[in-house]
DNA sequence: CGGTCAGTTGAACAT
DNA sequence: CATGTTCAACTGACC
């Protein structure tokens, strides 16, 4: 057993070695004092309640790819099962832990385990540092430069941050010396395990089209960074959310994981623009990655961000329930091909472009099936490899008109939308492929096609493939007047609470 | 307090 | 095909 002391540091979703400031302390400390490094991911026994197979998949090759660039540093991953607290209470005297170091989240379960385990470590002396390290700009920094509130608009946003100076990242460059290896360091238990360890069947799941790991996540940067005139040229809204292959850069799994660095990506883009003609926010590439700061910003300044009650940004509105209609539209069952084919992408691939997710979040809120965003972005949590707390949030009350955006009657039709982009129909064809010999005319509506075009397309409409679940221009028409008197509520509610205060 | 203006990306239709 | 207008049901920031 060990008899010296060790420093841990304790990867989240920072699985990765380059620009990584909490590992790099750990390993100076455990360099400066002749201590063990252990570098540990904690694996929660109900890790498969919480994270969709596809995500777990994409979880466990980024540990195998950040094993493996830990071996190259002279160290490795020591895979702990179990709560962080249990593991942290009895290992921190086995290992004799000194010193303690990870990235800040802010995803609220994780900072409730965080308060626990500060308190562990406070009995025990253990210093704990935590850096920001999700985000180009710390929030802490941005939140009070706004004077403790919250900025509700991207411009006011940007506007907070134009003068902030991005610190260069940070690199690994010398190998670990041997005494900080500890003797166990061999021992196989810690090693990364398998899908199947987890008593899920890989061979079950789909083809995997998006590989997790920083290898893999800079490695696509560096693809896309190449692409120059592209990047220069980038404008999100003539991107197309129905291409068989992603009009975007796909990042956003290995940023979500952080396999890459969000700092990294911004430092690599400025380059790129520098000098150049390119587009602006928010419409540029950086515009993207400043979308996703804004939200993290907003996540980290308000209370319940993740919830419509108690969520002093979100516009209260009597969403119904119908778990019929939930279940047709997380399982791509609507009878709307368009909405059905990305639903079916997302389930499948665990990415679909951030269109289709507008397409298909304001067909289950305001614009068609009356759900509330909650019920939403729990699907997306389980579907997306991108699944981030306070995106996913910040986007559900977006599309759901609950928040940032307020234009509620601008509704996405789930027929006209996909046409501008996709005339033929290829995508429904590929991601609904009862479908798929269906003529032009009738590809984003089959109930319209007579009866005998049904069967010469080898699929009748109510047997094959689902009969629309609801009439798109009669109801959405109905929820607009829902939305109009919700927001006529809150009106007044706001009133009235100016008149008190 | 009130007026003004801008806000990542709607649809349908006209020119 | 690109651009502009209408539909009519908005809010937050700023002065």
């Amino acid at each position: 057993m060990a008899n010296k002391a060790s420093v841990v540091h304790w990867f989240r979703l920072d699985l990765r070695i380059h620009d990584n400031l909490a590992l790099r302390n750990a390993i100076n400390e455990a360099e400066n004092r002749q201590y063990y490094l252990r570098p540990v991911f904690i694996i929660d026994p109900d890790i498969k309640e919480r994270v969709g197979v596809n995500r777990l998949r994409f979880l466990f090759q980024s540990l195998q790819d950040l094993d493996s660039n830990l071996r190259k540093l002279n160290s490795r991953l020591f895979i702990l099962k179990g709560t962080a607290d249990e593991l942290f209470s009895k290992l921190f005297d086995q290992w004799q832990v000194k010193y303690l170091t990870s990235q800040i989240d802010i995803d609220p379960e994780i900072v409730k385990q965080d308060e626990i385990v500060d308190r562990l470590a406070e009995e025990k002396g253990i210093f704990i540092v935590r850096r920001v390290q999700h985000t180009v700009y710390d929030f802490h920094s941005v939140l009070k430069k706004n004077n403790g509130s919250v900025p509700l608009t991207y411009q006011k946003f940007l506007s907070l941050v134009k003068d902030i100076k991005v610190k260069e990242t940070i690199e690994i460059t010398k190998t670990l010396s041997d005494y900080c290896k500890p003797p166990d360091s061999t021992c196989e238990e810690y090693n990364v395990p398998s899908l199947n360890d987890l008593g899920i069947d890989e061979s079950s799941l789909k083809s995997c089209k998006y590989h997790g790991g920083e290898t893999e996540g800079l490695k696509r940067l560096n693809l896309y960074m190449e692409k120059k005139n592209w990047v220069c040229k980038f404008e999100k809204p003539n991107t197309s959310p129905n291409s068989i292959e992603p009009s975007t850069t796909v990042l956003s799994p290995y940023l979500s994981h952080g396999c890459l660095s969000s700092k990294l990506f911004y430092h690599r883009l400025k380059g790129v623009e520098n000098g150049v003609a390119h587009s602006q926010p928010p419409v540029s590439l950086l515009g993207q990655l400043m979308w996703r700061e804004f939200y993290y910003t907003a996540g980290a300044g308000t209370e319940n961000f993740d919830k419509m009650v108690g969520n002093a940004v979100c516009t209260q509105i009597p969403w119904g329930k119908n778990d019929k209609y939930l279940k047709a539209w997380s399982e791509g069952m609507t009878g709307y091909p368009f909405v059905d084919a990305i639903m079916r992408q997302l389930k499948q691939e665990g990415w679909i472009h951030h269109l289709a997710r507008h397409m298909v979040a304001c067909f289950l809120t305001r614009g068609d099936l009356w759900i509330s965003w909650e019920e939403g972005a729990r699907v997306f949590e389980d579907y997306l490899l991108d699944y981030d707390w306070s995106l996913n949030a910040g986007n559900w009350m977006w599309l759901s008109a609950s928040a940032f955006f307020y234009k509620y009657f601008r509704v996405y039709s789930p027929v006209a939308f996909g046409k501008k982009t996709d005339k033929e129909g290829l995508f429904i064809r590929k991601y609904v492929p009862e479908l798929k010999k269906y003529p032009t005319e009738y590809i984003y509506e089959p109930w319209k096609a007579p009866k005998s075009v049904q069967r010469t397309a080898g699929c009748v409409v109510g047997e094959g493939y689902p009969q629309r679940i609801v009439d798109h221009d009669k109801i959405h028409k109905e929820n607009m007047q829902k939305m109009a008197a919700a927001y006529k509520v809150n009106k007044e509610k706001k009133s009235l609470k100016r008149k008190l205060t």
